[in-house]
DNA sequence: TCGCTCCCCTAGTTGTTCTAGGGGAACAGT
DNA sequence: ACTGTTCCCCTAGAACAACTAGGGGAGCGA
């Protein structure tokens, strides 16, 4: 029996996952996904292939800056910074997700049938 | 000013979406767009390209049954009632659903530095 | 008859994510 | 000195969902 695991990031949400990372500080792509995964206390997993081309995404769009540094562990690492353009869409995309979420919710919510009413076609 | 408008939906949450409304009982696809509309309260907006698609996949994989009948405004329309399987697949995608949104959450309630901090290397 | 709403559909584009690789350099252990 | 592991970067192509931009047809009210 093949078990399909389901997906460990909701699409459209890396973006906002990145920025708000940032938020609290500069930091590498491997130390990004370290952090997203150890706040989310391990349910969220970013992976290299969708982490680096969102980044550079980000960057090209202006959102963030980047610098070559040396890394905590004493490891060629690229830096990147908020910038004012990342900030304001990390409030963009912050308030976009609690309204969508709040509209899903309420679908969610919902009464359901009883299971008598889904037998038939009444 | 172009001003950019928000998506009015979120990847990935489309198929849990439709699974829900038709828990409340079986319903036609436009129906079930006007639907997510109005329990939503105007927030999510589903385009037929999207909807149609999504729901001969759920059919497709078994979620789905359908048939076609007359409407209450007396047109041609298919409708659509889930299947046991589009019940257990309804419920695993809410868990998930809630198990995601959960985590999403914690990252974005982490504690944010203060703009001084974002303003250097340090 | 005309326009509007209801209702269905799909081809092709776009965008994101994942798979599946490719590196290299530091470090710990043997 | 070598080996394995961790840290760190990257990309091409596949997969897939959502949207754009169309295409219908049929009922209904004016």
């Amino acid at each position: 029996m093949a078990r399909k695991k389901p997906p460990e990031l909701l699409p459209g949400t890396l973006d906002l996952m990145i920025l708000k990372t940032l938020a609290v500080g500069p930091n590498h792509g491997y130390g990004i996904a370290r952090r997203i995964k150890q706040t989310s206390d391990d349910v969220l997993h970013v992976e290299e292939g969708s982490l680096y081309p969102a980044l550079h995404r980000l960057a090209k769009r202006g959102c963030l800056d980047s610098e070559w540094r040396s890394s905590e562990s004493n490891r060629r690492a690229k830096y990147y910074r908020l910038t004012r353009k990342g900030r304001t869409k990390l409030k963009a995309q912050t308030r976009n997700w609690a309204q969508l979420t709040t509209a899903i919710d309420k679908v969610l919510s919902a009464r359901t049938a009883g299971k008598a009413a889904t037998k038939g076609w009444a």
